[in-house]
DNA sequence: GTCTATAGAAGGATAGAC
DNA sequence: GTCTATCCTTCTATAGAC
């Protein structure tokens, strides 16, 4: 492949994410990479054949850089409290700088669940999961979280980072009202769910 | 208007309801509709006019279901802990009998926030804040929540409930491989969540 | 490798009979 | 009110020249 092969490529591939990301699998279109990528539909063809192979690849790298960024709760070498407020800390602000993906990944693994499973082939969750609750055995035991209470403590904090973006158009749209500014709010969310998590965890008054 | 009439349009719109909750708006095609409503396109355009004057009807009368739901906040004579309990209880069921709702409204929103706009266009979003400030004024005070951290809990609290469903493929491709039921969490899930937001307010030991 | 032109299919919408 | 037939536009995809 020759340089100028990469540079068209590589301009048909972003012009491809920034149209999927924006409209969607069902609402782009290829007139519309093309222009973006100023060149003609015909060369989208030439290098990606269909439109369902182009948005393929644009998923798996966005989903890939995505998921990614979960990583570091599964090998950080960190305390439970340390891990918590490191992964709000840098995933919020990912997310900051990429506001678009979550509601893209999830609208498009809601529309097609294969998707996900694909992305998810060559990983263990159980030995993930495992993994998670041997480095906190301790910890989980003293804020006395059992075994099957996990899933409900990591989809809490999923939740707390990812569901604003998911919501963006909501809570953009509620936020204006109060005039305040998505950013700053994020910013303030960073330290508040870091918080809010923490003390739900060290506070042994409730519930069990 | 007569019997038949009604007959004939409450088909339609339900089967809309159906199509468009499974493809979007853009994924979504009339002659789908047609199909399932057992009649044929032109019927379609002779009671909606147009695909765009279909999915407004259908798409104001799923999301005024939704956000009426959340009312009970503002207007129950409860006290903050009695209204989070009553809350994930009441939401969380609501959801499980009606689980693709939040993608859909959340998936359109963001591909189109005037949507969202013009559904608060009757809502006073400042008055509903200051009228819970009021009502919760000395248990904020108590659990030391300032005015500036209401919309973190409120979004706290939405995500927890709200999440599971944006995110449904995702966890349910994780929830199979480690052989939990996604309805057996959400169960768990209206407990855990009342709990750890009502644990997380009373503990005072972090923070601030 | 890139372009123009166009095929071919699909989808939204309408005309007109009943 | 409901149907069949069809128009017209849009979109993906390909053919073929350069």
């Amino acid at each position: 492949m020759t340089e100028t092969d990469k540079q068209t490529e590589e301009r048909i591939f972003d012009a491809a994410t920034d149209v999927f990301l924006d409209k969607g699998m069902d609402g782009a279109r290829m007139q519309d990479i093309a222009n973006r990528a100023n060149i003609n539909k015909a060369l989208l063809h030439y290098y990606y054949r269909t439109k369902d192979k182009l948005f393929e690849a644009v998923f798996e790298k966005i989903a890939g850089k995505v998921f990614s960024r979960f990583a570091p709760i599964f090998d950080e070498n960190l305390s439970l409290e340390d891990k918590i407020r490191f992964f709000f800390n840098e995933h919020i602000s990912f997310l900051q700088n990429n506001p678009r993906l979550p509601a893209f990944i999830l609208n498009e693994i809601n529309r097609n669940p294969a998707r996900f499973r694909k992305l998810m082939n060559n990983i263990d969750i159980n030995k993930l999961w495992i993994m998670l609750e041997k480095q906190h055995k301790e910890e989980l035991a003293a804020y006395n979280i059992s075994r099957d209470m996990i899933p409900q403590l990591m989809t809490t904090i999923a939740s707390m980072s990812v569901f604003p973006f998911a919501a963006r158009g909501i809570f953009e749209g509620i936020f204006e009202r109060i005039d305040l500014d998505f950013n700053d709010y994020l910013d303030d969310r960073k330290k508040f769910a870091a918080d809010f998590v923490i003390k739900a965890l060290k506070n042994r008054e409730i519930g069990e």
